[in-house]
DNA sequence: AATGATTCTGCGAATGATTCGCAAATTAAG
DNA sequence: CTTAATTTGCGAATCATTCGCAGAATCATT
């Protein structure tokens, strides 16, 4: 049972998750950081943003070009509306899901265990 | 413009997809043909992914161990139901989305132009 | 069926994101 | 302040995927 250190470098990883609300790669993360000179090694960003998506306070998605980003998270479920213009990453609850899942069931004898959504436009600021 | 030529490695490659209805990874697919002593590159199997998912003929999902897979797949807009047992993949089509759709747009403000679904559990044949 | 232009294939090398190994630096506790 | 546990940073290693290119296949034309 290892225990957990609060460090310096994980606050200002979480800081800046917590500043952006959008999805954010290591890198793009790690590139931020030192444009406000903390120095925060590439390596430590990737291991935070792991820390954090396992405590289920960042969720993960791998964007167009492969790479995995990270955007702050609430544990409760729910999906996110992602803005294609500015990137901001909006939850949504979902209570239409439900339907689906006994159509599921009822139509093709499929146990529904667990769903994944995604949702892209254009936020409500941006247009 | 450029012509498409229909050649021996490409067919053999949509044959798996076709036949086995799961996701699968270029690897995983190199490694079926070559079971069957049908010998393609991994090259060119990766290279044919590339072009079925551009016709739209598979699609594409990143598994959890962040590799690409893939599984034959037709045009029309719909989701995936992913066996957690077999892997069998199945069509859902999503009436009920079009009221989260709606829901978005009132709630949030949020002009929604796409969205991604999946789910998981089990089918049919495996309860 | 032979020719020539275009498009593929296979191979090995290059790429690029992510992970590892380990010594030095930080943190938490006593 | 000392010590044990954890974390950091660095470079090296991994591993899936992409590239470059020479030789093979395919297609359209004689
Ligand atoms: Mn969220
Ligand atoms: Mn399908
Ligand atoms: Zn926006
Ligand atoms: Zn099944």
């Amino acid at each position: 049972m290892r225990a957990q250190y609060s460090t310096k470098p994980r606050e200002q990883v979480s800081a800046i998750l917590k500043r952006e609300q959008r999805y954010l790669s290591a890198a793009e993360i790690h590139g931020l950081l030192r444009k406000s000179r903390q120095n925060v090694s590439l390596s430590t960003v990737y291991r935070t943003l792991d820390l954090l998506a396992g405590k289920g306070e960042a969720s993960a998605r791998v964007d167009a070009g492969g790479e995995t980003t990270y955007v702050v998270c609430d544990q409760t479920h729910h999906h996110h509306a992602v803005c294609r213009k500015c990137g901001k990453v909006q939850d949504v609850s979902c209570e239409a899901i439900e339907s689906v899942a006994s159509a599921l069931r009822t139509h093709h004898g499929f146990k529904l265990a667990d769903h994944e959504m995604q949702f892209f436009g254009t936020c409500g600021a941006c247009k």
